[in-house]
DNA sequence: CGATGCATGTAAGCTGTTACATGATTGC
DNA sequence: GCAATCATGTAACAGCTTACATGCATCG
């Protein structure tokens, strides 16, 4: 059985979790996580679910006497036993250590801006990562630990994130105002 | 002028404060980094660099005399222009908010595990995450503020998220070892 | 003198993006 | 009745991965 990608990982999660749901739905739950790495574009989706089904990790039902044609996905035992694989696959340090945060990217670049752009550039970015972290703490308080679990502590684990990093954005404005004028 | 994508600004700030560097060298740079996001493959360099200079944001001169043909890679004014850009271009929302770890992907659908293996997966990923901690604190330690300020700052704040990580699965090991069991 | 590392690059294939296309349903 | 949203999908294109290919240099 062939090691799901990212995404695929993502969707056999919330196909069951949802189940039975659709692929639009499944975009839903996508985009409406506070992260935007998951863009969940239809050219990325649909694809996606036929691949998944070609392989017999999951399989679609359509609703005859519905309109729209709504097709309803729900996962197979198969699916079941590869999405466990891809959750516990995660033990490897390349894994653990695949983060990627485009701020902190361009952190290491600082020097090619002059000192007051870099205070723009800290101050802006303090101001926005505020806002986001307040997202994820709301999008946290909608999911209290009695409802689920699971998804309560992911969402804790977002807004966590988003106060480290603005801890790091403090020390960044205040490293850069203390720094000697060139 | 064309937007950047991560790759290219990150590769192009990589030169910015090598130059005179090789395409090789850069590869080396980008996997030296404690995070593998910059897998730094050869078929995603090479083509990069033709592209940035086809547009004239870098230059390239090979070293006669040399047998082995290196080619020294240097910045444009275009492409420092260009590179500007793309720092500051990282106000937008979205681009906050484009923040990946596969550890927290994971999290949200931890209930398809047992209990047992739900444990097991906790102490496993804390396990691994205190080693990579322990990386990101010495590759820190390498970068001293008094050397490269930027270079330093950045690597603090991969060490501030590699210890916010260890916090937030602490919470989670707690969580499950707390939780009643089915 | 053979393995490893330096150094360049290409080709096939997969996956994702953007943009388009089509039609049903709901809400104002 | 018209806009927004539901719902499915496709086509062109861009970018990355894996694997291959080539040759020079260095170290034991």
């Amino acid at each position: 059985m062939r090691k799901l990608n990212e995404l695929e990982g993502v969707c056999l999660g919330v196909i069951q979790k949802n189940q039975p749901c659709t692929a639009y739905s499944l975009r839903k739950v996508l985009k409406a996580s506070p992260s935007s790495h998951w863009r969940a574009s239809a050219g990325a989706i649909y694809p996606l679910v036929a691949r998944l089904e070609t392989e017999d990790l999951i399989v679609s039902e359509d609703d005859e006497e519905d309109q729209r044609g709504r097709k309803y996905l729900k996962i197979t035992a198969r699916g079941k036993k590869a999405f466990k694989a891809w959750i516990k696959e995660i033990t490897s340090p390349d894994l653990i250590a695949d983060v990627y945060d485009p701020l902190r990217s361009r952190v290491f670049f600082l020097d090619a801006l002059s000192n007051a752009e870099q205070q723009r550039f800290a101050d802006d970015v303090l101001g926005a990562l505020n806002q986001y972290k307040k997202i994820t703490e709301e999008h946290l308080a909608d999911r209290p630990p009695s409802d689920d679990l699971f998804e309560h502590l992911g969402a804790l684990g977002g807004a966590i994130n988003a106060e480290s990093r603005v801890a790091f954005h403090k020390k960044l404005l205040a490293a850069i105002r203390r720094k000697p004028k060139t």
